[in-house]
DNA sequence: CAAGTATTTTAGACATGCCTAAATTGTTTA
DNA sequence: TAAACAATTTAGGCATGTCTAAAATACTTG
C-alpha cells in the first residue's frame, strides 16, 4: 500500500477540477479545465504532465483525460478538505456564501490534516447537539452583526 | 492613505520574524533571520532586498535591518491573524499545541480576512459566554477522544 | 476526403524563491 | 594595525508555475 503522495497546491487544485469536470462530463478536455481554473491552456498541458508523471491521469497528448484511481482517491480527498472547510466557514462562522468558498479553496492546500478533522468534528458534534448550538449561534450572530 | 499592500506568503514569514527579532534584539541581522526561518543566508539577502524595495524595511548592505512604519503594521497584521487562528485551534478546536502553531503558521497566509475576523469573533464570543462553552467544549474533547 | 476550424502542444520567456560556493565587507584580536 | 574570523552578498543554478505566440494534431463539414 504506497502512502499517499504529497502534491503542490496547484497539483491539487487541478485535480479537483478535472474531478468535477468528469463527474459533469465523463472526461476531461484542457480547454474546460483551462476555463474553470482561469489559466492558460498551455499551462493546463503542463499540469497534465506533472500529474501524469505521477500516476494520477490517464493522459496520452491530444487526448481527453481521466482520472487513475489513485488520482480519484486523492481528488476526492481534496474535496473533503474543501467542503468541510467550506461547511463549517458557513454554518458555523455564518460566513457570506462566497467567502466561505473562497476561503476554502485556499484553506484546502495548507491546513493540517489534525485540524481538519477537528473542523469536521466540531461541525458534527455541532450539528448532532444542536439544543444548545442553535441559539448560541443565534446569539454569535446577533453579536457579529454588533460589531460591523 | 495608501492601500495596505498585498504581500507574498514568503514576505509575510519574513516580515513575521523579523519583527520578532527586534522585540528582543531591536534589530535583526541575516543569520538571525535565516535561523529561524530555516532558509539560507543568501535567501536572506533576497528577501531583504524585495522587502527594502517595497518600503517595508530600513535596509542597507552590509548593515543591520529594522522596519519601517509600514513594515511594522504590516507584521502586527500578519502576527494578528497568526494568533488568532492559533487561539482558535488550541482553545476551541482543542488542538496539540505545536499543531495549533504550524497550522497558524500555514493557514495565516492566505484565510481571507472575513473569516479570521469571524474566527476571533468566535473566541471572544465564546469566551465571553462561558456558561455554555466550558461544558459544551468538554464534551466535546470526549466526542473527539471517543473516534481517534 | 480535403480544407477549414478547434484544440492541444511546443518553444521561449518571466517571476518567485530557494540553494551552494565563492567573493566581499565588517569586526575582533593578537 | 594587520591577520583571522564572522557575516553578508554575489554569481550561477534549479524547480514550480505561469504566460503568449506559433506549430502540430484532431475534428467537422462542404
Amino acid at each position: 500500500m504506497p502512502h499517499k503522495q504529497s502534491l503542490t497546491a496547484s497539483q491539487e487544485d487541478y485535480l479537483e477540477t478535472i474531478f468535477h469536470i468528469i463527474e459533469d462530463n465523463k472526461v476531461a478536455r484542457a480547454k474546460e479545465v483551462a476555463g474553470r481554473l482561469g489559466v492558460s491552456r498551455s499551462s493546463v498541458t503542463e499540469a497534465f504532465r506533472s500529474l501524469a508523471k505521477k500516476g494520477l491521469i490517464n493522459y496520452t497528448p491530444y487526448e481527453v483525460i481521466t482520472l487513475t484511481n489513485e488520482g480519484k482517491d486523492l481528488a476526492r480527498d481534496v474535496i473533503l478538505r474543501h467542503q468541510a472547510l467550506k461547511k463549517f466557514f458557513s454554518k458555523i462562522l455564518a460566513v457570506e456564501e462566497n467567502i466561505a468558498e473562497s476561503g476554502a479553496c485556499r484553506i484546502e492546500h495548507t491546513a493540517p490534516r489534525e485540524i481538519i478533522e477537528r473542523l469536521i468534528h466540531f461541525t458534527n458534534f455541532w450539528e448532532d447537539v444542536p439544543d444548545g448550538g442553535e441559539e448560541w449561534l443565534n446569539n454569535f450572530k446577533k453579536y457579529c452583526r454588533s460589531r460591523e
